[in-house]
DNA sequence: TCGTAATTTCAGGAATGACTGAAAATTGCG
DNA sequence: CGCAATTTTCAGTCATTCCTGAAATTACGA
């Protein structure tokens, strides 16, 4: 592995966080790579950079392109593929985001769905069906929360998060501002 | 695999979602059956139920027990311990959110603040620390308001989930009412 | 269309992680 | 304390995933 020590330890540290994320080593520091390289860089350049294969290289930008993480580019000249990262690093919390609910979310909640349809057979499963069902309204309950925050503007979303909980505040202020207003509960 | 097929659906499904979440399909399925269960479960009826060994059980319930996902119990008069999830499933959801941060968000940071503090040796390096510097914003601008949601008692926090964007709504009406007050932006 | 550069595929080997049974350790009771 | 029930540990085996080099395929310019 042939890189400057600082980012040798992020490019690291992020290939083990990769592990834990279902996301294999190799894939997570290529895309460590990508993320902190001042320009494109084509496979052989991260061959060199990392010491892998040239296989598992054209593998790992494979499967970061499945997952719309890396954008594919062209130099002029030069008929090789370059790779980079999003310049917007809330683009890429956007992307993450959207892929990961589409692979895990969505397809639990499908499941979630159709088990909640079946008719239970005895108390055991009757059991089992509220538990699952409050685990498809939690999920729900994100799935909504997060269908609706997407799409605010990054400034707005930045916004929002810097309040934290003080965005109770507001609401509260606005609970005696507008008592007369339509009220979620009752 | 000796389970009501309602159940079985779950808890294979589970299991799968498990693996791509860096936990063991043994240690999901196992989580889902406790999830489901009517009742606390020892060992040996996971072990019937889901035709695993006692040992890996075992394995198993001791890496819940590490992430605080299940709890221990007794039955009077019987030595055998018995396990469970909380009744309350938001428990689980801050429980999995806070084991999740400490073993992965905050290594992350700490990293990454090691890193900043180094003096780069060249252009390179100096980008890299750029890039570096915006994810370390963006993980303490999470850790932020996680910190702070997380101390919302559940029923706020669901009013929170449930109004989505909507928050922005009432935070265009704060702006207007108090424009004499502190500003982000100027 | 040919030739070359670049990329992808894939079968097999390497590494990693999961699972098991047997044995050791622990626990609670008489 | 001694015993039996229960749990845990661990070395070995099994399964899965990862990684590689060689070969096939694709893409492009002349």
């Amino acid at each position: 592995m042939q890189l400057p020590p600082l980012v040798q330890t992020f490019v690291l540290h992020f290939g083990e966080m990769g592990s834990r994320w279902g996301i294999n080593r190799t894939v997570g520091q290529i895309y460590a790579l990508l993320f902190v390289a001042p320009q494109p860089l084509c496979a052989d350049e991260i061959v060199e950079r990392l010491g892998l294969s040239r296989s598992n290289v054209s593998m790992g930008l494979k499967e970061l392109q499945a997952w719309n993480l890396v954008r594919l580019q062209h130099v002029p000249g030069d008929r090789r593929d370059y790779f980079s990262t999003p310049d917007d690093i809330w683009q890429i919390v956007r992307t993450l985001v959207e892929e990961r609910k589409k692979r895990e979310v969505d397809p639990t909640l499908t499941l979630l769905r159709e088990i909640l349809m079946q008719e239970p057979r005895d108390a055991e499963e009757r059991h089992a069906q509220g538990r699952l069902r409050e685990m498809h309204d939690l999920f729900e309950l994100f799935a909504g929360w997060y269908g609706d925050v997407r799409r605010l503007d990054t400034e707005r979303l930045v916004q929002l998060l810097s309040l934290g909980a003080k965005v109770q505040k507001v609401l509260e202020l606005k609970d005696r501002l507008s008592l007369g207003g339509r009220r979620r509960d009752g």
